[in-house]
Order: C-alpha cells, then sequence, then structure tokens
DNA sequence: GTCGTTGTCAACCATGTGGTTGAGTAAACG
DNA sequence: CGTTTACTCAACCACATGGTTGACAACGAC
C-alpha cells in the first residue's frame, strides 16, 4: 500500500502532462529514440529528456541502449495499478449510485406523501 | 480532444496526490461535508477546501448546499475518460508485445541454429 | 585523434502546488 | 441582535515542475 502510494502517486502525475501522454500515444505504436519523440514539439531536446526520466521513474518506459542512441519502450504494465484503483472505487461509488436509485424508487412506490418530511437529505449526509 | 485533453491532464493531476486519493476512496463510501472528509489529516481545513477543490474542477467532485455544511459528492462520470485512454494504449502496447513474441517464437522454431546471428537484439532493445 | 551525432547533466528562471495564517461569509443557535 | 459552526477567499511561503541555455559524455565516422 505504502509503495504503491507512491508509485500511484508518480503514474498520475506523469500522465498529467499532455506532452508526456502525448509521448506515451506515440509509444503505444512502437520503440522510438528521444530525438524521433521530440520532432513533434518545438521544445529543446533537453526537455524532452526530462519528460522521458519523469515517465521512468513512473515505470511507464524504459530506456535501454543502442550506440549513441537512447531507445525508449514503453512498459505497460503500471496501467494496471492505476486502472485497479481506478475501478475499485467506481465501482464502489456505482453500487452506491444504485443502492440509492432504489431506495428512492422504493419511497415513491411506498409513501409518496409522506417522503418530503425531512429525511431524504441524511441519506446522502451519511 | 482539445478539451478532454484539458479533462484528463486535470483528472490526472488531482489524482496524483496521495491526499486526494484517499479523498476520493472516502467518498466512494459515502457524501461527506469538508469538516469529516478533513478529520483524518493533520492539516488545516483550508488545505482541504484547495483539494477539494482541485477535485472539483477536475470534474470528480460535486459540492452542494446544506445550511453552513457543503456536503461532497464524488461524480465517478470521469474515470471513464482516464479507463478509456489508459486502455486505448495499454492494449496498443500489448498487441505490439504479444506480435513480437510470435515473431520471435516464430524465429525459435524456424532457425534456431542462425538465430544468434544479429537479430535477436531487437526484442531487448525495444 | 578529431568531428558530428545523440543525448544527459547542471544551473538558472518563471510559474504552479501544497501548506500556512488571518479575515470574511453564510446560516443555525441563543 | 451577537455567537458559534462550517466553510471559503486572500496573501504569503517553501518547494516542485517545465522550460531554457551551456557544458560535456558516449559513440560512429572520417
Amino acid at each position: 500500500m505504502v509503495d504503491n502510494d507512491d508509485r500511484l502517486s508518480r503514474v498520475f502525475g506523469a500522465l498529467a502532462d499532455p506532452t508526456r501522454r502525448d509521448m506515451v500515444a506515440r509509444l503505444a505504436t512502437g520503440d522510438a529514440t528521444v530525438g524521433e519523440l521530440a520532432a513533434p514539439y518545438d521544445v529543446s531536446l533537453q526537455a524532452v529528456s526530462k519528460h522521458l526520466k519523469v515517465l521512468e521513474e513512473a515505470g511507464l518506459v524504459r530506456r535501454s541502449r543502442d550506440a549513441q542512441r537512447r531507445p525508449v519502450h514503453l512498459d505497460a504494465e503500471v496501467f494496471d495499478l492505476m486502472t485497479k484503483w481506478i475501478e475499485k472505487y467506481r465501482q464502489r461509488a456505482e453500487e452506491r449510485y444504485q443502492r440509492l436509485d432504489q431506495v428512492l424508487a422504493r419511497m415513491q412506490g411506498k409513501d409518496l406523501a409522506t417522503a418530503n418530511d425531512d429525511d431524504q437529505q441524511r441519506g446522502a449526509a451519511g
């Protein structure tokens, strides 16, 4: 949990930048060198290198060596971590939502006349 | 795309903070007031209020009004946006990976003897 | 060995972020 | 009315982030 917490922060943080998401998108189609990745943007190579470092530290990317070149490879494994986290809380929220729907439906069916006393806000506050 | 790009940045950015993820986790079990959300952490109420603003601007949360209280409600809809983005590139990366696996498997099956000439580095370099 | 290519590291700068405190707003309570 | 509760807004501060430029390292080519 503790370690994963840090990992999640890094991954989410890395993907919070549109340029970095763009690079991930590019890398999903195949490995690329730093220069190739930098080409579409009008920022310096150093800036791109920094972005790659962020992606690497988030575990989204690996860099190897090929002469002067540093081919970059997308490592999609950490995606699972995010997906699991997201799914967990999405499901919970949706279950809650459906329970609320049921409660409201039951209330409407049972006692439409007495339902507007003081009660239904508390269901949300709890 | 343009609007979604900004939205994605905000959502990923919002979830890049462990405190905010924690709040989302808490809110998945039910709505809560700002004070209730602040209780577990030893930061000021103002800091929590700021976090909620970030979550709200990311579309993860909605705040309503109940007398002095501002009940916070988790809005899990934006999760879809993230999930779709993630799945898109994960799938591409995995497809690529599987194609590579097939190529390597075919190479091993076909000509194991001649395979160690110069070729299979591409697997590691990629 | 020297040169060009490819990329990293270091220093710096502007802006953003998470935290603080202090003041102010909105509504219930007395 | 004034007080209390629950919260937001504004100003400030330390540090992180994304960008820059300049120097330099690793390697292939000449």
